[in-house]
DNA sequence: CTTATATCAGTGCCACTGAAATTT
DNA sequence: CAAATTTCAGTGTCACTGATATAA
């Protein structure tokens, strides 16, 4: 695995010597809290180590669509429509495939709107609905955008591929725990 | 904010059958449109489960943090003032250890101080340094709040100690390729 | 003087609540 | 009528910028 049991808690925080991984350090200092459920501390290393890769991976995605003046949540709702082949989507729908609240994505439409890069219409087949459809200028914005992004490997870059597919596979499991499956 | 680009292609909305994961569809959908670029798919797969499966632990986490009246980054303050062996860290260290902004961990301190989980004090070292000290009425609350966390394992329950062990690993070297190691 | 630390003021994005308007 | 969809107003947390005060 990982250092796992490397020293840590018998070090004073201070006095710096060796680069000392911070999740190595949160575990060990729940190990020693709670010796008799050593499984707490491992999923705290989980859930410690995807909150921070999650920061560092929007941070560096991020960092790339500020030129576009995009964030990765207004990229992602450009995406799906650039995806959609109808290319345009009810809002709701969005709401619920980004996992957003329904004044979430009212919002992101509407700065996306007020830029000029979507377009919203009311839905012919059902008038309580309103869609959002790419103009000509978001679809050469998101495609723009996703190139940079692929141009930095969404982050990612120098994780061998057989890493990359074991976490999309515990994750998954994750998921898959949490009921984060099969909702439209 | 996630589902990067679920189905539309494949399927028509309605039509229900089994539970379908959007991951798979968004991989599916990113291998489709970029088919000389294999591994992007991947790495597309692998920041959106990152994505999807921060906000699940982060949601889990905080419907039980919500009758404390603590947020996630809150209770890691709290937490790493706990585990703390003076009792007391400077404001900017505890930033760097948090991974948060200056200004940030400065509101995060003045919530908790003005609800007397904390108090300031001059670190007695370094008169530009102000450190922050649990209470006791904050260290009888983080208690709480740790107990009732490890009652629902961080929102992992039922996940194999072999696939957690192997996620702090995989996140572990996507930290470590991102820099995220040995500073301070 | 230069640097480091913390604070303050202001802005922006995002999440959420509760209510309202419209349509099915 | 009830239910679904979207919008709107308001609140709170967090992240960031830029400027300032204080101490090393």
């Amino acid at each position: 695995m990982n250092g796992i049991g490397a020293l840590e808690t018998s070090r004073p925080i201070g006095d710096r010597t060796d680069p000392i991984d911070p999740i190595d350090e949160a575990q060990a200092q729940w190990r020693t809290r709670y010796p008799d459920e050593p499984e707490q501390a491992l999923r705290v290393g989980v859930i410690t180590s995807v909150m921070r890769v999650q920061q560092l991976l929007l941070a560096r995605v991020e960092l790339e669509l500020r030129p576009f003046g995009l964030t990765f949540a207004s990229y992602e709702a450009l995406q799906l429509l650039a995806f959609c082949r109808r290319g345009a989507l009810p809002l709701g729908l969005m709401g619920r495939r980004l996992m957003v609240h329904p004044a979430t994505i009212t919002n992101t439409i509407d700065r996306l709107e007020q830029r000029g890069l979507v377009r919203r219409e009311v839905d012919p087949e059902d008038g309580r609905r309103r869609t959002a459809r790419l103009t000509d200028e978001g679809r050469t914005m998101v495609g723009e955008a996703t190139r940079t992004l692929h141009d930095i490997g969404f982050g990612l870059v120098g994780i061998d591929e057989a890493v990359l597919a074991s976490l999309v596979d515990g994750l998954g499991r994750v998921r898959m725990e949490a009921g984060d499956w099969g909702r439209d």
